[in-house]
DNA sequence: TTGTAACCGAGACGGTACGTCTCGTCTTTCA
DNA sequence: TGAAAGACGAGACGTACCGTCTCGGTTACAA
């Protein structure tokens, strides 16, 4: 029963939805994330405010969309390369590679501050945003030890945090990438299945 | 020779710093660091706007002054317990308890997506807050190096970042403190010395 | 055609230019013209500042409207008293009337020295302002010729001038009125018939 | 007894004076009367504020200073032509060329504007700037009497306020000279002598 | 056919805050 | 005491967005 009220009224203009999305990625891109304005991505997708704000009722919501597509970063799973060592490479780099498009970091760091202020908001992008991204490290750890390289009683879910809270860390809070960080935290937590 | 041209006009009232401050983390703890504006700390501290425009140009700079007020975050150094696993024990719950300040992590938050608009500030911030924290972990880890309990060439600094970092992004990032994740974090570092 | 381009958007509230209005001569009667602020204002009529900047963007421009009305004074034509000499004495003392209103002589020069500064406001005051006066003047002169008693050739707006400028010269510049003055510029210029 | 009072305390240095007045000057033909404020003088001038405001205390005066020099204004006669006519004609055109040079409209109408709020600073100009302008006029009616061009009972002191104040008005209000305006102004005062 | 309801672009609305400017006074040091 | 420098409280300046509302007009479905 997914509409269980049926639409009354004119429907909306599917097509607004990509207006206002491909506004926001080009705002986003001239003046990042806390130079973007709803009045502004109004404007520029030539779209009452009014419109704008019925579709997405929230800057952090309206960028998490255009920014990351909506399904687009339903944790796609990593491949198995059979240890853990190895998926914690091919894990660290990919985040590495997330980190370094530009403008990520800002807008990462402004997603949260926006949504700190409101828990609900806070809530949903932790969901959309932080929750695949763990979710993907989970399963490195889950692999792990069924394969028996980790005990059985292994706090999975904190393992994740510490390798994707670090990444996340270093690249936001402590800016100027060194090379060796990745691979000092990939051997560390591989470190555990000695 | 620090003070080589002498102050030239009137004086600045020393007295209104502490004023301003005061005012500052009034309104802070009230509204929040985004709920914090210019305008109402110069009211509230019964100064004229530009007294305090000349004081801290930026918002950031101003909070980060009436919250941990200057110098008091140098590195006060953690005692030695004699053992990595003890340090990590110590250092852990003490990050523990600075992020579970009421506000603290909605602040630093705040301040991070302030900074990082404006380069020069987020020098600033990492030079007056996270770097104090990550030297008091790197001395932890220099400590387990001179004891031998881990290799002499572990890259300190990069421990000390994933240390201080999956902290940081526990409690900012992914919300809800589980008590399991300090013991986890604790522990894997500690397996290092293995 | 008077409605070439039809409205769009959500139109003007008539009655907050009433409240504006009204805000703006309730403070121009208490501080004068250069004691008047477009924050004032906007604070008195409870209407925010961009309100009040869109429908006025400049302060001669409300208060031109504010304290004369637009179109009320459109040179309301004076009475036809038969002879040159009566028509100026009727004048004379018309405007003798009008600038001894208080606050008048303020405002008037008040608004002057506001727009000349700016080419176009000061287009616009002369346009209004002056234009009615000097044209209730150079009625009379016109009159005067019609009747026979100037010759063709008279230069009616210079006279006008001379007349509305002398008077308000009088009563702005050289201050205290004395009531001589009045009746010297109305024979003055009433000597020209003879 | 010219000097009772022995000075005290460290004298005046009079050179200041002339920088004050020279920063003066240049601001003033640079953003014109209105846009000239006593914070930006005492910073060309280089030249502390109070020493600025304990010689000038108010914006008119200085201007006033700067620009008519202090006792350059003293009425200085116009020669005897010998007819009320040809001193008429002579003193429009001197009154003309004074208000052509550049400036001199917006700079009357801004003193006379700032003046007019002040009572005691509107008698000083009108003390210094309207009387001897007013008593260049007068002398030109008070020699036509002598030469029993007009009557004895002639009002001197208002023909010179309508010669003078309709030049004003003509040039500081209706702005565009046209070139007949002296000439009517003239002729008509001419036509008493009839 | 005629409601009626939600859509649309535009933009007015009351607010808050921004960062700069000027005011006229006050307070220091140096001469 | 004068002078230079500049801090001080106050508050106006004009701009930018906020999120809501209101207009006239446009679709769609339902009666």
């Amino acid at each position: 029963m997914p509409n269980d009220t049926p639409p009354r009224g004119r429907p909306r203009i599917a097509e607004l939805d990509e207006r206002i999305l491909d506004a926001t990625r080009a705002l986003l891109a001239e003046h990042g994330y806390l130079g973007l304005s709803m009045e502004a991505v109004a404007k520029r997708a030539g779209v009452g405010k009014q419109t704008l704000y019925r579709r997405w009722p929230r800057r952090p919501l309206l960028v998490y969309q255009a920014y990351f597509g909506g399904a687009a970063r339903t944790g796609a799973e990593l491949p198995d390369t059979g240890t853990l060592a190895g998926d914690l490479q091919l894990a660290t780099a990919y985040q590495d590679h997330v980190f370094k498009q530009p403008g990520t970091v800002e807008l990462i760091s402004g997603m949260v501050a926006d949504c700190l202020v409101e828990p609900d908001l806070m809530a949903a992008l932790r969901e959309n945003m932080m929750r695949p991204d763990l979710e993907v490290a989970a399963v490195i750890f889950a692999r792990a030890v069924s394969r028996g390289e980790l005990p059985g009683d292994t706090d999975i879910h904190a393992m994740a945090e510490i390798m994707a809270g670090a990444m996340f860390a270093h690249h936001v809070l402590y800016g100027e990438d060194r090379p060796g960080f990745r691979q000092a935290l990939a051997t560390t937590l591989a470190k555990l299945a000695d």
